[in-house]
DNA sequence: TTGTAAGCGTTATCAT
DNA sequence: ATGATAACGCTTACAA
């Protein structure tokens, strides 16, 4: 009957009739636990991200999915946090422990990370075995995050250039007081994105100043107090690139607040480029990081690396400037007392 | 072995310690497939619904993971269309049915259906009876829809009281010129919400407009498109009820385009309450599904079902009326010509 | 062309 | 307390 369900050999026509008439008499659905424990692979992959909340999230594996699909390949999402909880308890490391242990042991044809310890600046020792190990078992591949070590396999947006287009466009536009607000410094895209704002600035002739670098969120509620603090400031700058989205929409809205307009007042650049980046008034000039592009890349190699096994090289995108409503050049009252 | 790892039968302390350094040793992990097998059970929960990308579904599915993570539950994310087409090709329900195929195919405890089919207001017998037979063999859980015949289990918003709510805010504010716009007419949710719109409004001594009642799309587009139409009349309402919170959006960008002011020239509310909502400036005025809540009473209710095999009753969720900005007594100069 | 049996990695049962 | 074995449902190889 396999035979006849899979036409892995001839089968005499009489037969062949015979049998798929007792399938669909009986409703027969084969059984794809037994049919993997056999054939060792499962059709399964298995996606670990940090929160499915974010609107980042739902892009890529928008993207991811509609390109395994096709393939057979079908997800296991596993969500690290999924409490609202913001911040950044351990627990979601060890969530992410969790699941890396229950995606092998349901034999997942590859597993993507994204955000979470790969996303650490300096990632405990511990937490880079556990994925070093799982790599020995299953193809592992991160999305926009790395481990060190040099092994893994990737597919990231390239940060720098991200930062570079968004400081760059402020430049242009006459802008020379920037602001640098949101992300983590304990993160390593907060810090890629950091240093290359602070390479553009000077590059540019431009000092950046300390008081108007601010991390501590990436949230629409950081992105109002990063606003808050730079307004209580002896002196302010006349453009804030924030750190993603979320930010530059939580400064719109404290901006809006007090008084301000946004782009005539403030000029404002984002970062990711998620659906609200289009939807808020003004619309939001950001950086694209082709989030499902990337999703779309990760699902082709993984692919890859499950059929052929090898490690055909790490994918890097590009981003690309949006330009939008929020940036204009300087002229406004600015933030300035 | 077997017996170490589970606890199943008294063992030796000697050999246990054997065995256990052995594990450790070959850095052993069981294979839940095989387990899977042996035990028809595999932990596994089927999610079909239409678009991830879509931001009320995270929310659901955040509620799901939240309740199901700790009973050992993990999800498969089945997105139906992921190509961001909207607008109603029959391809979506293809996939449905694929994918419900292969989530039987891999066993998985049990499955929940949102959005798609389920919100039909006449789906064909072939994708009622394709669920039914389902259903015999695993249990399935409706989430915020139904499916003609009644056996079904199912958790959902009382999309009428939502309605009435937010129809009836508009109504206490002052409002007598209310237009509908958003959904569609073939879908079940958007037909309750414009009865309950019409009731609400009649209860009042209010007329409806057939001209103020558009449908066609669920959509931040969408919305743009029917605020165009309504300034395009004669004669224009106070206050416009919008199916769900994309469709706000867009009446309000387009809103705003035009020159007028949210809610001092045009009152809004939406539905659903989805993030988006309290970002936007103004902040939306909308009715809250209580996705979160919805999602954890389905993820509760669909383990009863796995484990006691019972029935136990349907849950309805009460929705509530968010106050927010967009919505004000009539008096700026309104749609009025 | 078709029937039979071994094996995939578990768990449960039955002896030992 | 532990070792051996059947069974879960499939695929493949080998015989017939």
């Amino acid at each position: 009957m396999s035979r006849v369900l899979n036409n892995t050999a001839p089968v005499k026509k009489s037969t062949r009739d015979r049998i798929t008439e007792l399938i669909n008499k009986y409703q027969f659905q084969p059984n794809a636990l037994a049919r993997s424990l056999f054939k060792k692979e499962t059709g399964m992959i298995g996606v670990i991200l940090p929160d499915i909340t974010n609107p980042f999230f739902p892009e890529v594996l928008s993207g991811l999915d509609q390109e395994a699909r096709n393939k057979g390949y079908t997800f296991f999402l596993c969500d690290t946090v999924s409490t609202n909880t913001n911040g950044d308890s351990g627990e979601q490391y060890v969530r992410e422990s969790e699941y890396l242990n229950i995606l092998v042991e349901k034999q997942v044809d590859g597993i993507i990370m994204l955000g979470g310890r790969i996303n650490l600046a300096k990632p405990s020792a511990e937490l880079v075995n556990e994925v070093v190990e799982v790599c020995k078992r299953v193809p592992v591949l991160l999305i926009n995050g790395n481990l060190p070590g040099e092994g893994m396999n990737r597919v990231y947006a390239d940060e720098k250039v991200g930062a570079e287009l968004a400081t760059q466009h402020l430049i242009d536009l006459g802008h020379r007081d920037i602001a640098f607000v949101g992300g983590y410094r304990h993160m390593s895209n907060t810090l890629q994105r950091i240093q290359s704002f602070v390479k553009t600035m000077e590059k540019n002739g431009l000092k950046v100043r300390k008081e108007w670098m601010l991390d501590g969120g990436f949230s629409v509620e950081s992105g109002k107090a990063f606003l808050n603090i730079l307004l209580g400031l002896p002196e302010r700058p006349t453009a804030v690139f924030c750190a993603n989205d979320l930010v530059a929409i939580g400064v719109m809205k404290a901006a809006n607040k007090a008084g301000l307009r946004v782009p005539h007042d403030l000029s404002l650049v984002g970062f990711d480029d998620i659906p609200y980046a289009s939807n808020s008034i003004p619309e939001l000039t950001t950086v694209s990081l082709k989030c499902y592009d990337v999703g779309r890349n990760a699902a082709d190699l993984l692919h890859q690396m499950i059929t052929k096994n090898k490690v055909s090289r790490n994918t890097k995108v590009r981003p690309e400037l949006i330009v939008r409503e929020s940036t204009a050049p300087p002229g406004g009252k600015g933030l300035k007392a």
